[in-house]
DNA sequence: AAATTGACGGTTA
DNA sequence: GTAACCGCCAATT
């Protein structure tokens, strides 16, 4: 896999996180079954051309940071109705994206 | 080629 | 909760 291949694929999960919803870059690196590539993630994100429109401010860290320098992608992510903790990182437990959110909503739960 | 850096992650203290 | 450390890998210097 090529520098360009692997921008495309990550671009692609990117474009795919729905609305409302945060996804890691581990989380990513994941899907790509390349574990341990968070940071090349990071990489690409930070390459991505904004021609591609790629909801970017919808990935952060594991520990729900968001992207140093980039103060608006909070007020993004609030728009969308993402909920933060009281540090101020995004609430992963709430908002993060579930590829499978097969949850069987056990109604007694 | 070698060293440094970074939109990272996990473990440990 | 924070901070320090180590592992990781590509881009940059």
């Amino acid at each position: 896999m090529n520098r360009e291949e692997f921008y495309g694929r990550v671009y692609r999960i990117v474009a795919s996180i729905p609305y409302g919803k945060v996804a890691t870059y581990g989380q990513i690196a994941w899907m790509l079954e390349l574990p341990r590539n968070a940071r090349q993630v990071g990489h690409a994100l930070y390459s991505a051309p904004a021609y591609l429109h790629l909801p970017c401010h919808r990935v952060v860290n594991s520990s729900g940071r968001m992207v140093p320098g980039w103060p608006e992608q909070r007020e993004l992510l609030r728009a969308e109705g993402v909920c933060f903790k009281e540090n101020g990182n995004v609430d992963l437990k709430q908002n993060i994206w579930n590829q499978e959110p097969q949850a069987p909503s056990n109604p007694l739960e």
